[in-house]
DNA sequence: GCGAGCATGGCAACCATCCGGGATGTGGCC
DNA sequence: GGCCACATCCCGGATGGTTGCCATGCTCGC
């Protein structure tokens, strides 16, 4: 409620004082700063960042439009962007576009209007989409986190998906399984597309025909995980061993099998990307290949105020991390050939 | 980059016209408001959050400070109020004091100088000091979630915390429980204090005898709850049941049962208050209370709206709303006296 | 021809910041 | 001892973009 100018008036001094007493120390003498200080605390006076932004030209605010936030991935993501851009003194905005490129869109111009002065943006919408809503509003830096697109030339801070798809399906090839089944998201964005291309480097390397009867595209969602593993456990020849291309897919895969009473890893060996905190609480613990989410999360923020402040700018680069493998309880070897037999003599699995 | 100015130039209006021709339609004929929003697409003007909120004295934010956002209680939460803030045409300004009181009045200076509409708290901070703190700003409308505190009037949104400990400490009893032991929150916090409450009446109720013993203060968090859960389990008289206050608790509870070698629920029952998406995925599918969470972030947001709009006004009340119970797999009968015997006689369970 | 009503424009106010100028005081040098 | 140069402090005023209020001007109808 109080303004620059009643604390100026209690003061005895004029309004450029205050401000300086505030903003630049250096300026005011001491004894005046604390005079000063002492009418600003007396009035409970905050100065208004609303005016504040109108002259600076920089609203001290970050955006960041997560896909969903009830991922526990996108969960430690805010976690780490919160922090750190806390700690770097702006304040964060946060969007969830729920899978919507429309609701993506529509955070995108709340975000213009509000001036933010960075975005961070993990993208849900394919790339055309967001390469034309983008392209409106360039004036502010964003950093894309999870999913890249080139074109636009931003800073980009994501997984190496080809590594992680790699890592998980070796180690189940390893365990002996030659039969593996995908549960991929869309092949539209990277993160889908790359993983898929990780999972066939993999079974090439090891020799093993790719199978494209054994791959189901599942959208990064639950429910369609949940029925793609049921079609995938109908097929005539099953998969011995799973790999889901995210944390979400993995609960529906995990679901799945608990329904049709296939037990794991006895009857079926899992492995998915994303850890996250339960992973290792209930049965199975769940063997995984973790995403240094936290690491991102740093990244991006400090990528942006890189270029917030102009210690950053031209073309934007991608920044790649890398995953590793957490091997925990779900990935044995696979059944005996004989048990695969009286499988394959069943084609609905008990429940 | 373009201003209003340019927008009114181009369409060779004044720049009242343009003002109203995006705000008030009805006062600008039908034909000269589509001139000026062809000039506005044409320039991508968007008018400026700062300086509309300067004038306006409101800027359309809400804050929204939550105690841990990695709790899936509080993912949920946050899903809730973005989602309806979002469709109320406010923006949200997210905080997370992750359970510090002194990171959550820090988030409390920002979102005043920010000048945001209205606060959603869910405080972490005992009473008495988010009560100083609070008096400090108290211009704007605040709504307490999950943790009330009376004493200065403000609305609230809570969970019936004694009947959500009473229904899970009754499923229990009625299961054959007679030791039940409880890792319970802060006492110092309403959830955690009538969490205990409840707990307390339902044994009452059922004319068991309360056993100080069997209850351990773990803080709401995970390894706390570990380490109880094992304290509690090398008792010379074991509960056969725990019951823990909310879901991190929860977690640490079942890792330290998993570390003991102790199976759920055959040789010990586990019940917790909290739901979430992965209880009923892995084994043992957790039997819970669940909160209406949802309930809770829409009625907070509408409360505060409400206040925002002025059709509310006056002293705040509490908002009490109702758990209820799921059922799944990780309760069952006690085990028989002859194993409690043989448990008893070998302190320290097997790992 | 006059009045009513509607469309449009002008102007001030919102509040903090920053640039540049002005005032005061101090020290040194002739 | 007096004057000038300089440093230290402080203040005035302009700036930014938008909106609400009020005035103006126009047109249409009676």
């Amino acid at each position: 409620m109080a303004t620059i100018r009643d604390v100026a008036k209690l003061a005895g001094v004029s309004v450029a004082t205050v401000s300086n007493s505030v903003n630049d120390p250096g300026r005011v003498s001491e004894q005046l700063r604390n005079r000063v200080l002492k009418a600003i605390e007396t009035l409970n006076y905050a100065p208004r960042a609303a005016a504040r932004s109108l002259r600076k030209q920089s609203s001290g605010l970050l955006g960041l439009i997560v896909a969903d936030i009830t991922n526990p991935f996108f969960t430690e993501l805010v976690q780490a962007v919160e922090g750190i851009a806390s700690q770097q003194g702006f304040s964060v905005l946060l969007c969830n576009s729920d899978e919507d490129p429309a609701r993506e869109e529509k955070h995108l111009q709340v975000l213009r209007s509000q001036w933010v002065d960075g975005i961070i943006l993990a993208t849900t919408g394919d790339v055309s989409l967001s390469r034309s809503s983008l392209l409106s509003q360039i004036r502010v830096p964003v950093v894309l986190v999870d999913r890249a697109f080139d074109g636009l030339g931003l800073d980009a801070v994501v997984l190496d998906n080809r590594l992680a798809a790699h890592q998980a399906t070796e180690h189940l090839i390893r365990r002996g399984h030659r039969r593996i089944g995908l549960l991929s998201g869309p092949t539209s964005v990277t993160t889908g597309a790359d993983r898929l291309a990780g999972y066939r480097e993999a079974l090439l390397a090891s020799q093993i025909r790719f199978d494209p009867a054994l791959v189901l595209e599942a959208g990064f969602r639950e429910q369609q995980a949940y029925d793609a593993t049921v079609a995938l456990m109908r097929l005539p020849q099953p998969p011995t061993a799973v790999f889901a291309a995210n944390n979400l897919m993995a609960i529906g895969m995990m679901r799945a099998l608990s329904v049709l009473g296939l037990r794991c890893p006895d009857d079926v060996s899992v492995i998915s990307i994303d850890d996250f905190a339960w992973a290792n609480v209930f049965r199975p613990k769940l063997t995984t290949v973790a995403q240094p989410v936290r690491q991102m999360g740093e990244m991006a923020v400090q990528l942006l105020t890189d270029r917030i402040h102009g210690h950053r700018s031209g073309t934007g680069s991608t920044h790649m991390l890398e995953s590793h493998l957490v091997i925990r309880e779900s990935c044995a070897a696979p059944v005996q050939a004989a048990q695969s037999e009286a499988t394959r003599a069943e084609p609905a699995p008990s429940r």
